[in-house]
This record gives C-alpha cells, structure tokens and sequence, in this order.
DNA sequence: ATTAGCAGTCAACACGAGAGAGTGCTAACA
DNA sequence: TGTTAGCACTCTCTCGTGTTGACTGCTAAT
C-alpha cells in the first residue's frame, strides 16, 4: 500500500485536515473542510478525495456516518512533511533557560526539573532516562564526615554532581577524609565511573601502599565506594513527571485507558522500550504500531536523545494520544536538549561563564 | 442537636452500619444490617431505628427508596467510639522502617519518601509538611568548593541535613574553605536557622575580625548564606505525593471531583490551611464541614503533628473521601510519626544505634 | 472533473414502560 | 411497649423505541 505520491489537491487537503483535527479534535467532514480551506469546492467533490485518502489508509471512519480521523499513518505523512519548528511561549522558555542556569547541580534534582518543565511545555507526561551512569566521566571525588556516623560521598562528574551517603567509624581524624579525597580525585580524574568500579581493587592496593598507616579506613572506604557505584548502576535511570496532565486529553478522560498508560510509566523496564533508538538530531515520533507495545498503539511516542560522540546519554521524551501537537512537542523537545548540549559544552570550557551570551 | 447518648442497640447498629459501608461502599439497607449483625430481628425494627438514626442526623438517604450512608456526623461518631489500632501489613511495616533507617539523610528525600510511603499505606494522597525550617537546630556548617564555580553549602541540623549551591570566586585556597566552615560551625552550633539569619551581619563582623586576612571572601560566603537563608524560608514546606492514588476510591472516578482535590493539593498555602491545628498524640480527622475549605467538603483529611517541646515541627496526613477506613489510616500515620520520634531520639542520643532494638 | 440531489446510516437524545430494591406506615401481636 | 408481617409507594436503573441531525455514498447531470 505504499503510495504517498499523492496529487498535489489531495496533500494539502490531507495535511490541513490532520492540521485541523488536532487542534479541534472534531472529526473531519468534507464542509469542514470546505469551510476552513477549499471554500471554492463542493463538499461532493472533497467527500470524493476524502473518500480515497480513506481508501489509501491516511484517513478512517469511525462509523459509516461520521466524519474522518487520521490513522496513525495520517499522522505518519503529516508529521514526515510538515515538521517545521513553532516558537514556544515566553515563559516556558525562561523557566526552561533558568533551570539549567540555576544552582541547582545534582544530575537527580536536574533530571527532575528537566522532566517537570517538559511536561508543563507539553502537558503530556514527560520522561527524562538517564543512560549510561557508568559512562560518566568523573572530575573529583570528595567523602565529608557527618555528625551522625555517616560521610557523604560527592562525586563531581561532566555532567553533574552525584552523591550517596556511607556508614563509617566516627573515630577517624578529619585529615584522613581530606586524604583520601585528595587521593581518588588524583587517581580517578577523568576515568569513568565503570573504570572505577571494575579496578577498585586494585586501587585499593595501591591506595593502601601509599597511605599504609590509614589501611583500615582506606579498606572501609572503598567498600563503601563499591556499594554505592553497584547502587548506581542498579538504579533505573527513568524519571517520569506530569502523569496527571494526560486526564487533560479529551482521549484519556476514560479512567481506564489513562491508568494503562499510566501504569507503563511507572514501569522502567517498559519505559526504555519505548524510548529505545531515538535520534539525536531530529525528534523521534512512534506512532500507534510503531511503538514496541502492545497497549499503547493508540498512542504517540515523541523522544529526543542527547548524545556525546554518538554515544546516548540522556533521552527526553513524552507519551500521549495520537492527536497531539507534533509541531510544537517537537520544539519544546529540541529546545531542552539543545540548553543540554549547550551546559555541557560550557561546562568543558570550563568557567567560560559570566559573558554575556543573550540572544 | 446534640444527642449523643444513643441505645445500646442504636450504637451497635450505627457502628455496625457505618463500618459497613466504608468496607463494601453500597448504601446501608436494612436487609443488609439484619444479614450481617442483626439476624435475630426482623427488618422492619431495623427500619425503625435507621429511621431513627436518620432522623438524628447520623444518617442520610440519597434518594427515598435508597439505603442510607453515613453523614459527617455518623462518620465523627464511629470515629470518636471505635479508634483502635489496626496492625498494617508486614510489607508496609518495613519498607516504613528502612526509610527510617536509611541512608538518605537529606532532609528533602526524607519528606519526599515519607509521603510516598504513607500515601502507599492508605492508598490516598499523602502530605508532609515542615514547618518552622527556621528552629532547625544547627550542627555543623560546611562549605565545600565545586569545581564549576560553585560551592555547596551542607547544614546539618538536628532533624537532618539541608544543602544549597552557592556560587565563588575560583581562586580561593581549599584552606580557607575548611577555616570557614569551622568558623561558622563553632559560631552556630546550637543556634537555630532564625538565630543564624538574624544576626549574620554581626557575625560577619565578627568573623572579618578573626580572620582578617580573608575578609572579602568571608563577605562573599555570608551573603550566599543570608541568600541561602532566604530561599529556605520561602520554599514552601509542602510536599504532596500519590495524587493519582486519589482515582482508585469510587468517589473520584469523576474527574472534576478529583480535580477540585488534586488543584487543592498543588497549592502550598491552602494545604498549609488543612493540616493546621493537628494533635500530636491522637490523630485529627476533619470530616466535611470540619475542613476549612468550601470544595472539600465531601472529604476526609486526617493528620498528625509531629511535636518537639510542644512545638510542631512537621505534620504528616492524607487526603480522601469521608468513606475511608479511618482505624487503618490512623494506625499508619502513628505509626509513621513514632518511627520519626524514634529517629530524632537516636539522633539525640548521638549514635546510640547498632543494638538490637527489634520489637 | 465537478456538482447537486437524494437515499442511507448511525450516534445522540428523549421518552416511557417495567423490574427491582428499599422504604414508610399501619395494624396485629407478645 | 417493642416487634413484626404486610402492603403500598418511591425512585433508580435498564431496555427498547422513536426522532433528529449530521454525514456519507452514489448517481446522474453539467
């Protein structure tokens, strides 16, 4: 059924029809038409090209005497050639610009943040996955003694700060801590996180030739260091946000077809299917059959891969029904990741800051 | 019409009736009553005295030939006869626990997994609040410099440990960071976040005068500080979870109605109006017209104060239809509450852990 | 190729009848 | 006086019917 040389007439009554019932979600109907775009043709004729967009697949009935809806592959052809990028309102674009301004550094609260403002852009859920923790390339490391029998493991990484807390003995002097830190900022700068787990025991040796007197502390340390890159990796990279926006679709004002969606949301095994094999450059739309499961081909798939080297770091996405803006979900989607791109090369140049780079 | 001194029988068959419903959600009829209590009376004397009941304000029909559900006033009365305790599920018991006992000792993940948790355990939407942030006691203060320009500011309090990102000048020697929290430290242990905040500019001057040599830095660091300060005291203490958990009762499948609740949820200063003037031994259940807000008046908010010298530190509480099971959601956030209680004694106690204090 | 005209289809809404569940009331009974 | 059987009554819920209105598909004329 490949044919998508349609005549010049019938794309732009296909393309404005989609157009349409995405912002009014009122079916299509051939004096809708009429009246909105082709005033100088009789609904006969257009009831005759809808008639064979149907025949085509781009266009389905409800029930024989309704008005049209797009299929998925409708929006498939309307999304392949109208993807042109509308402005995002001001202040989205300011909170957008403020979060990867703001102070706030650890990645957990970034990812938050990015996921919340996402959602709020769109107002469909949004995920922000977090591939490849272990890729990340570490900048110091730093462990602080805390009153309660505790130290706080900071790890300074190209793309922000991580952190987990550790049981210690509370006997150990503060200058041991600040040695130790000096020591695995030195000796694992610039490894990655993986590097780091996979050789710690080797490290561990060297560590405790070089510090003998502190062996015990150092072993404790390192122990601890192990647990928190095995948390690390164990922990699921997915963050999702606003699963309340989708009851705002007219589509998911039925409780139970909202709580499907919902509950793949909350499933982070599932949420890395759909967000698998997204491209970096150009937003990533699965429509109806193209997403990998089976409860969701009523919905669309919209996701943004920011990658380093062509390697995926983190994805952007949302879900919703398949009536949904593509045009402006595509740009709040680049937007986001383009400030991303934009931190990250800020953040190598390191301190090229305080310029006064407004556009 | 205060009336409380019901029959035996009356009490029984209230009790009874209004236990009932909020297990099986269908109208109390007097068939049902006769059924399941009262097998030795025919269902006209049970009409009689649910008439009665009824006609007390214990009751009410929703229509003339319907059964009878409880009105506030049924629901205040089997509150206030039968609050016993309800043991939870071990499951719920110690994933409670090990919140508790966890690792995550900022004070922010400590909110956020409490309300997940309770909300989890009534299967309602659960709020922590915090209050007076200004009388955390302060322990230590730290200032640990960043590689990208910022430093973070680490309090530790007496309930926990709160942290922000300041930014710096880069070409402070590491030193003077460790000089600066010491100073600070030994300035404020013991003093509270308000004491801090209002006499900075004092202690500014002070600080300037003992360590002269570093004065512009040290301004720098009190302004981040006073700034610091600030944002603590605006951030609203808010922290809402499990909002959908809200579409699972019958009540809110209707949209709007969970809307109106859900909108209430997302507002700090109407939230802070419902969980205000809480016990701190026995749970406070507000029933419709007891809640101080017009739209809820077909809900139920119960909550509980966590107190420290008479002073509410931080209140716990869920939000849901008047059909709740009352004994169970009182049971739940006791038990959340005394499991904070136990942590702050511990933490007193300063590492009086590690013994086998299982019950 | 386009169009007017017309018959056909189907959702949506309103109306009415019937069933069923539950009540209130009355009169009889212990 | 408390309890009960019996009966009439009320109201929701469901189902079937009929009507309306919006669209369509088709045909024949332009």
């Amino acid at each position: 059924m490949r044919d998508d040389d349609l005549s010049a007439r019938k794309r732009e009554i296909l393309l404005n029809a989609v157009e349409s019932y995405i912002q009014s979600a009122s079916p299509i109907t051939s004096s809708n038409v009429r009246t909105n775009y082709f005033k100088n043709l009789s609904t006969a004729t257009l009831r005759n090209e809808l008639n064979a967009l149907e025949a085509m697949g781009y266009l389905k009935q409800l029930h024989t005497s309704s008005g049209r809806v797009p299929t998925a592959r409708g929006y498939r052809y309307y999304v392949n050639e109208i993807m042109c990028d509308v402005p995002l309102e001001d202040n989205i674009l300011t909170e957008i610009h403020s979060i990867f301004q703001s102070r706030a550094v650890y990645l957990g609260d970034v990812v938050n943040e990015i996921a919340d403002v996402v959602s709020k852009a769109t107002n469909y859920p949004a995920v922000v996955m977090l591939k490849g923790f272990e890729k990340l390339q570490i900048k110091t490391v730093k462990i602080i003694p805390l009153l309660t029998g505790q130290a706080l493991i900071l790890i300074e990484t190209n793309s922000g700060i991580i952190n987990n807390f550790m049981p210690i003995k509370t006997d150990i002097p503060s200058q041991t801590y600040v040695d130790a830190s000096n020591f695995l900022t030195s000796t694992f700068k610039d490894k990655t996180l993986s590097d780091m787990m996979q050789n710690i025991e080797d490290y561990r040796i060297q560590m405790c030739d070089e510090l003998q007197e502190f062996k015990g502390i150092f072993d404790r340390m390192i122990e601890s260091l192990r647990e928190f890159g095995e948390s690390i990796a164990k922990k699921s990279g997915v963050t999702a946000k606003g699963e309340l926006r989708l009851l705002n679709s007219p589509e998911y004002h039925d409780l139970e077809k909202a709580k499907k969606v919902i509950d793949v949301l909350a499933n982070p095994t599932e949420v890395e299917q759909l967000f698998d094999n997204l491209d970096s450059d150009e937003v990533t739309f699965k429509i109806g059959a193209e997403i990998p499961l089976e409860e969701l081909q009523d919905c669309t798939v919209a996701g943004l891969d920011y990658q380093v080297d062509g390697e995926s770091i983190a994805s952007v996405g949302i879900i919703g029904p398949q009536r949904m803006d593509y045009a402006k979900i595509a740009s709040a989607l680049k937007f986001v990741v383009g400030e991303f791109a934009n931190l990250k090369q800020l953040d190598n140049t390191q301190k090229g800051a305080e310029d006064g780079q407004e556009e």
